[in-house]
DNA sequence: ATTTCATGAGACAATTATGTCTCGTTTGAT
DNA sequence: ATCAAACGAGACATAATTGTCTCATGAAAT
């Protein structure tokens, strides 16, 4: 089993998700260090620099996948469902900024990935569409970027410590909401 | 002079805005190789990395800040000039998003920069509360974050080729006055 | 034609990042 | 108390990056 021992391997992963957001050149002596950890432990836990990334990036999409599918399981219409996705993923932003960032240098089975829900997601747009939360005039694209940006904002407001993780959240749904129904 | 030659000190730095932006671990050959020039070229014309991403980062700052003074030139409004701002900065969305992710890691004196153009685009914001732009609950602090985060928005539309310049600008500058106007 | 100057290519050293290995210590379970 | 697994520290080798230097070439100016 390799659950003998989580902290170190979640200390590690925690630290590299905030490293490497703050500076994509952090070194892994820097990860370790900042998780507390020697530099051969982080090589015990991970196949270097590369395989550490494939594991963010994996564990990147099942946190926010897993949080999505929670928060859309009660909701009673698809607008519903991507204001509580939304909400869900914002303390994520640390992972979902890091999937952004690095969607062009990973391997072709998570793009593929990534694509699906892209096109997923896309799906979901039209019917709140619909139900009238966005304007239909404007293109799925653009919801879905402000939509990505605005989760950004709102994490950056909450990192800097501009605004509670209550505040941003609102400020954030609001701004979008107001900002993609339109006309 | 150093004007002798602008041509290949031009595509070093454009070349370098372009790797450095789609991975910041781009390395001093890549940025040589695509800009068509051998690597000791790149020495000769700027003291190696640091030095080079000095110089982007004060151009960087210095196109903005003119692209933001022409702008609100012949603007009869705080709110006007904001708008004429948002629209100018946008086709150098490449050297905004560049500053906003290096401000980490420069010197004292960009800091203080950064931080007086910082103070003045918060008391043009407060004016164009006033001017009804912008609903004055919102903190400026969320007002300015979102306006950086439509500006990114609407390049990456560009970048990725799913908007034209003209259609992204207007996309972005409806989605932030609706967004911030509020209520 | 001659001179000048930016350049490309490549050799070289220094630095840094990475990956592997060993050894002695600590920790937790039995 | 004993034992095994996880660990930190550090030695070591390798690779990548960076910075400097030299030399030959080619283009532009004179």
């Amino acid at each position: 089993m390799k659950s003998i021992r989580p902290t170190t391997e979640n200390a590690l992963i925690e630290a590299a998700f905030s490293l490497l957001n703050q500076n994509p050149k952090a070194s892994l002596a820097d990860i370790a260090a900042h998780a507390g950890v020697g530099r051969a432990t982080l090589h015990r836990y991970f196949s270097g620099r590369e395989g550490l990334i494939q594991v963010l990036v994996l564990q990147a999409i099942n946190e926010t996948e897993a949080a999505a599918d929670k928060a859309s399981k009660h909701s009673e219409s698809y607008s519903a469902a991507l204001e509580h996705i939304f909400k869900a993923i914002i303390p994520l932003g640390n992972r979902h900024w890091f999937l952004a960032q690095e969607h062009g240098q990973t391997n072709q089975k998570i793009k593929r990935k990534l694509k699906q829900q892209n096109k997923a997601m896309s799906k979901v747009v039209n019917h709140a569409k619909i139900e009238g939360l966005f304007n239909p005039e404007l293109p799925n694209s653009w919801i879905m970027q402000t939509y990505d940006h605005m989760i950004h904002a709102a994490w950056e407001m909450i990192r800097t410590e501009q605004a509670t993780i209550n505040q941003a959240t609102e400020l954030a749904w609001q701004t979008l909401i107001n900002g993609l129904q339109g006309k």
